[in-house]
RNA sequence: GGACUCAUAGCUCAGUUGGUUAGAGCGUCGCCCUCACAUGGCGAAGGCCGUAGGUUCAAUUCCUACUGAGUCCACCA
């Protein structure tokens, strides 16, 4: 068996991506047999490229569905793309406008067809990336958004819910991106504080004979109104708001009808400043007293309050802006300008005419489109709305009720606040890049809403009694409209197939917390509303990636590490490995921290190089499970036990979703156990069939146990001792056999282990040349000690460097030695020149005097009546025995240092 | 404004019903190229478990307040 001496990575992650690929080991097809087992990927938009977020979301998925599939489940991983409708449509039109094109100049249909061919040709750069990580996808089944199949799904969806009233058309101020020019939902629209300013406008009553006291208003500034109208009475209102250039479209200004100040001027007309209409001063709930004024201006198109306010109060509607936020015809003198250039001049403006009273710094948030960055705006438009309030229910239902567990728990309660107070959901966008809402139109507004022209104009038809013209909506679905179907219409719904019959319920749902409202909770909602079933039963939050100064990665920052290049770099196992090794929620990484996963991996390889070098060929291959542990020697039987205890430990892990603290799991085995302590045993004892079976066993199921984790190197290795057919990933996960986890095995090998520990100890504090051989005196001080010494003599001798060794219960003192006590036994090493007695005499009694503060503590514990008498009795127990071994050890102590004298 | 999370070694994290001497990796310091691996080996140093109270025989662990860091939600203009 040759194998070069260093793990070379992009050899192995070759050949294994062709080997799952050609052999389609990933496939998973209704079995019978089998329990099923699926999750759905998160389908990653068509514009992404892999960023370490997805290396992290998937190598998570891929190390369940990989111990699942082990573990005998069929189990599939469902893979896809989201058509990402605006992300997408930006992307081309950034790329139609270096060619100095608009999306109007190609029309409809060609900019359709170009994102099309966009699709086509970069579609599928991210699947192929993902794959690239060691992903076990289904990945013959990958899905689009946007596949026919997918897309009949999305209208069978509208339809049903317009059949049960669970849709609705109507004009509605919603989040308005004018520079995507679409409507958006209200979580696509991200709120951010800014440091902003209110403004305090005044508007003059139309009758000149009332007034208004300023003194609430506070020290008017030089050139104030208070100069232009008189010292202490304004001839108006005075308003607050942030968004000034809005009041074009004012109609009215509100109080509180409980307001003292008000109440006289309630039903009387201001003047509009710059615009000179005439508006009411209304009354309503809705104003708080106490804020800026009590007087709120009321502008019914261009926030949602207002128009909440404009309905009860039936007053107009004027919108006063362009889709792409300039002012239109009905702001007078500043049609055509943008909304902050008009927010400049009328600020202006109306501080020449003294109107604008005060301002003062505001923080609020303000809406930013989550595609663009570009400021929202409330906008009165017609759009598609989904009734959340009936589909919550079930959704709110299932966490409540632990029918769907989120992880870590927390973020239930984050789900289930938002559920509770969710509003309707906008789904139409003003874009070209998605599905079409499947609604047309004759020319007096009748809705038909049908899967095709055909059948809406057979529909119209039936309700007209002839032929009628038709026109379809122009307005795409919310991509969310579709992403919210991914666990069942990539199974085929609404068809009845096996597929969705076997593989639906999916198990795991993986995602980071800003999803929870975009998709998992809708995908809940869908389940219920289309399955009558949950989508999934756990969902996992992961954190995000972030760089080392814990700030998110990204491109802009320039702090983003590129997923291939650390595989180009260190591999894909190393990139797998060390993102989850030793990480909590959130992930802080920086390039070194990929070091971890080569160098584990290089050491899985040489650890293997050993093992087949001092094997028998025929072995390697052979059978060496039907081992008869009992019968094996004490570091045999002790690296079983141990192997089979982490096994245990690792799966419960894995299942609990604990993957860094597996991963630390498996480290620890196989590096620390079998590495560092097992495989430094057997070096002399090679020709021992037993010690070459138990060696090739526990690397064997090591590698079974590690795969999930680190599958390329372990796939590799694992081929070449591959006795069952198929290759690891195919392969079967150990079984746990508890009465091979031996705790005999474990404390006696621990005495082993200390009493090297102790001697090598002993040889840096004197330093003793590695190469220089000593003598050793062990002084055990029962039988069982004596006899697992002179049982384990050799290998203490071996990797203690010893010249002789002598196990002997009689010794009492040793000459010019360094001496230890380990639990009860004594070890003395006879250094002669090269030990400082009284260094030694130091180090012994800096040793007793830690030993005599827990004795110290041990004892007032003990004889405190309230811990004697509440305390229990095993706990009581264990605190005398441990009491009792120091004072034998401290005892051993005092005698070494008596005899150093 | 509301809700939530976190605070343990220089750094990143474990510490699963409260119970001996609080662990690991990285980093640091010694010594070693020992015939699997220097992507390695051996050894060591390093912690008032954020602060102040409370509950308890016993608190890193449970409770309260505070401080600091972070996240999410929100229609008071």
């Amino acid at each position: 068996m040759e194998l070069s001496s260093k793990y070379n990575p992009k050899e192995s992650e070759e050949k294994w991506l062709k080997v799952w690929k050609d052999g389609n080991v990933f496939h998973a097809v209704p079995n019978s047999n089998k329990k099923p087992f699926t999750v759905v990927i998160p389908p990653p938009n068509v514009t992404g490229i892999l960023h370490m977020g997805h290396a992290l979301n998937n190598t998570l998925q891929d190390i369940l569905i990989r111990y699942k599939r082990m573990n005998g489940f069929e189990a599939l991983w469902m893979p896809g793309t989201d058509h990402a409708g605006i992300a997408t449509q930006n992307v081309v039109e950034k790329q139609l406008a270096k060619e100095g094109k608009k999306r109007q100049d190609l029309g409809r249909e060609e900019f359709t067809k170009r994102l099309w061919s966009w699709k086509k040709e970069y579609g599928d750069t991210i699947i192929h990336q993902l794959e690239k990580i060691g992903s076990s996808c289904d990945w013959p089944r990958t899905r689009f958004t946007m596949d026919d199949e997918y897309s009949e799904a999305v209208k069978e969806v509208f339809i049903r819910l317009f059949e049960k009233d669970l849709l609705y058309r109507g004009e509605r101020i919603i989040n308005w991106c004018p520079r995507c020019q679409t409507a958006l939902s209200d979580e696509e629209a991200e709120h951010q504080e800014k440091n902003g300013k209110l403004y305090y406008l005044l508007y003059t009553f139309k009758d000149k004979t009332l007034s208004f006291p300023n003194a609430f208003i506070g020290n008017p500034e030089a050139g104030s109104p208070t100069e232009t109208f008189g010292d202490d009475k304004f001839p108006g209102i005075v308003v607050a708001t942030t968004r000034p250039e809005t009041m074009l479209g004012d109609v009215a200004v509100a109080v509180n009808p409980q307001d003292p100040r008000y109440a006289h001027l309630i039903g009387q007309t201001l003047i509009l400043p710059l615009v000179n209409r005439e508006i009411k001063i209304i009354a309503d709930d809705f104003v708080a007293a106490e804020f800026g004024t009590g007087a709120v201006k009321v502008t019914p198109a261009h926030d949602p309050n207002d128009f909440a306010m404009g309905q009860r109060h039936n007053l107009s509607l004027i919108n006063v802006m362009h889709p792409d936020a300039r002012i239109n015809e009905k702001g007078g003198a500043y049609s055509g300008m943008d909304r902050f250039d008009a927010r400049k001049k009328i600020l202006a403006d109306l501080e020449a005419q003294g109107l604008l009273v005060k301002m003062e710094d505001h923080k609020n948030s303000v809406g930013h489109c989550y595609r663009c960055d570009t400021v929202v705006e409330p906008y009165l438009s017609k759009q598609w709305f989904v009734k959340m309030r009936p589909l919550a229910k079930p959704a709110l239902e299932a966490v409540k009720n632990g029918t769907i567990k989120i992880r870590p728990e927390r973020w239930e309660k984050v789900y289930i606040n938002w559920l509770e107070d969710t509003r309707d959901w906008c789904i139409s966008r003003q874009i070209w890049w998605g599905h079409r809402i499947p609604v047309w139109y004759d020319k007096d507004g009748h809705v038909f809403v049908a899967k095709s022209e055909t059948e809406a104009k057979a529909k119209a038809k039936a309700q007209h009694g002839h032929d009628v013209d038709l026109r379809q909506d122009e307005d795409v679905l919310d991509t969310w409209f579709s992403s919210w179907l991914w666990p069942f219409a990539t199974l085929g719904w609404p068809k009845e197939n096996p597929d969705l019959k076997f593989f639906y319920p999916t198990a795991a749902l993986f995602t980071a917390s800003e999803i929870i409202f975009f998709w998992v909770a809708r995908m809940v909602m869908a389940g219920y509303e289309f399955m009558g079933k949950p989508p999934f039963t756990d969902v996992i939050i992961h954190g995000t990636v972030r760089d080392a100064k814990g700030r998110k990665m990204s491109k802009s920052l320039g702090n983003a590490l590129d997923p291939l290049e650390i595989i180009e770099e260190y591999g894909a196992d190393a990139l797998r490995f060390s993102l989850i090794y030793n990480s909590g929620q959130d992930i802080y990484i920086s390039k070194e921290k990929f070091e971890i996963g080569r160098n584990f991996a290089n050491k899985i390889w040489n650890a293997s190089r050993l093992v087949f070098t001092n094997c028998n060929d025929t072995l390697e291959k052979g059978d060496y499970e039907n081992l008869d542990v009992k019968a094996l020697d004490l570091p045999s039987r002790w690296i079983i036990g141990r192997f089979y205890e982490t096994l245990a430990k690792t799966s419960n892990a894995i299942e609990t979703y604990h993957n860094s603290e597996a991963e630390v799991l498996v480290q620890e085995f196989f590096w620390g156990s079998f590495c560092d302590w097992y495989l430094e045993l057997i070096k002399a004892k090679w020709n021992d069939v037993n010690v070459q079976k138990t060696a090739l066993f526990v690397l064997k199921n090591s590698l079974k146990l590690m795969h999930p984790f680190i599958p390329f190197v372990t796939e590799e290795i694992y081929s070449r001792m591959n006795t069952e057919g198929g290759c690891l990933s195919q392969a079967s996960w150990p079984v746990l056999q508890k009465e091979l986890i031996d705790q005999r095995a474990f404390d006696d090998m621990q005495t082993v282990i200390d009493v090297i520990t102790a001697i090598r100890n002993i040889r840096t504090q004197w330093n003793v040349k590695p190469n220089e051989t000593v003598d050793v005196i062990l002084v055990p001080d029962n039988e069982a000690n004596a006899k697992l010494l002179l049982e384990n003599q050799g290998d203490i001798q071996r990797l203690g460097k010893l010249k002789t060794i002598t196990v002997d219960a009689k010794v009492t003192a040793v000459k010019e030695s360094a001496n230890a006590v380990v639990g009860t036994l004594k070890v003395f090493i006879p250094l002669g020149g090269l030990v400082d007695l009284i260094a030694e005499k130091k180090r012994m009694q800096a040793d007793i005097a830690v030993k005599q503060r827990s004795i110290d503590g041990l004892q007032s514990r003990l004889s405190n009546e309230a811990f004697v008498s509440k305390a229990p009795e095993d706990i009581i127990v264990k605190e005398k025995e441990r009491l009792a071994t120091l004072h034998k050890e401290i005892a051993e102590l005092n005698k070494i240092v008596a005899d150093l004298n």
